[in-house]
DNA sequence: ACCTGAACACCGTTCAAGT
DNA sequence: ACCTGAACACCGTTCAAGT
């Protein structure tokens, strides 16, 4: 329902309710029974739907890699587009909805690459995993600005993962190669997974 | 509080309220906001020990690999001992708390291979969010259990992450090769990301 | 067929009052 | 100093009643 997704992003979803959805629409609370089971019905809708976002039309190149970079790229930019409700894909078995329809891609083009079967299974779940790791660890903290400030906050561009600089000298070294960018930071991780996709 | 987390582990985290730790701890709801400001703060004092435990004692023989891999199955093991409360890591911004500790072990050893820190930078970020995507999915299943069958449910294992064979070729193909065993799986995915390692 | 609204059994948190 | 308990402003969900 578009509706619940627009007061997700605008209220957040903690502070999501069906009083609040009932408001919104301007009609009794208890009348979205009648088309959902209830309030986690309703959010596993919304997760479906943003994990489906985009997995349609990803591209087909005759460049492998780039594709499954695309992959989840794209996954990670579906999930960011609604912070609040992206930790919320952690509620789903991962075998149900939408998940597959995009790993499915990315698998078929490991296998175009050349790569043979048990490196794929490898390779893609770790690609999977990772990406779900970085994007709600970075869903989180635009989540905060949202929740705080209300709708598209501008947070400005959200901090790198960072250690504290005082207590940990190991960590503070590397410190400066952690990028700035997430997105940046992100494509690095899914590049040192695929290093040895065959060309 | 070692009581919450007793509830929280019996009853689900999504069960545990105020009203029930007071009742656990056979005194009024009020009463804990002497000791913590609220509820958050008492789930992020819960998350906090979570991600602490065993974080002390890490293992620093003369292999930098077992090293690490050591590292990060033991922050698996921590989060999968609370499988309700596992996603609510992500409450918490990732360089505040406990998290730190444990990586600037794996940034030190990363280095005593050898590795230089870009690379090093690069490999620790993406080790941590694997091990954060893999986990929160797999703790996910845990807590269903927890949360139908009350503490300790003998969900037996978890299955593994698979596709619907039905629907994705391409996915199916590679079925044989997802692992049952979620820590050998898990493991693999490690391996995967540390393959350069120097030795 | 669909919506309403009272009702039930819950929440987190505050605060005046007790000891 | 610490706990209590009433109170406030919320929840999700059910169900008899309306149209």
């Amino acid at each position: 329902m578009a509706a619940a997704m627009q007061v997700v992003d605008t209220q957040g979803a903690g502070a999501f309710s069906m009083r609040a959805l009932g408001a919104f629409l301007e009609c009794d609370p208890t009348a979205m029974y009648r088309h959902f089971t209830g309030k986690n019905a309703l959010l596993d809708a919304l997760v479906d739907s943003v994990v489906r976002d985009g997995a349609a039309n990803l591209p087909e190149t005759d460049d492998p890699r780039a594709d499954i970079r695309a992959n989840f790229r794209q996954l990670r930019r579906s999930l960011l587009a609604h912070p609040t409700l992206a930790p919320l894909v952690l509620r789903r078995p991962p075998g149900v909805g939408a998940y597959w329809e995009r790993s499915d891609h990315a698998v078929a083009q490991l296998h175009r690459a050349g790569m043979d079967p048990v490196d794929a299974a490898n390779v893609y779940q770790t690609l999977l995993f990772y990406t779900l790791g970085h994007t709600l660890s970075e869903a989180r903290q635009l989540a905060r600005a949202v929740e705080r400030e209300g709708a598209g906050a501008d947070a400005g561009p959200v901090a790198a993962v960072r250690p504290p600089q005082d207590r940990h000298p190991d960590l503070s070294d590397i410190a400066p190669h952690l990028r700035d960018d997430n997105e940046v930071q992100f494509l690095a991780g899914l590049d040192l997974i695929l290093r040895d996709l065959p060309r």
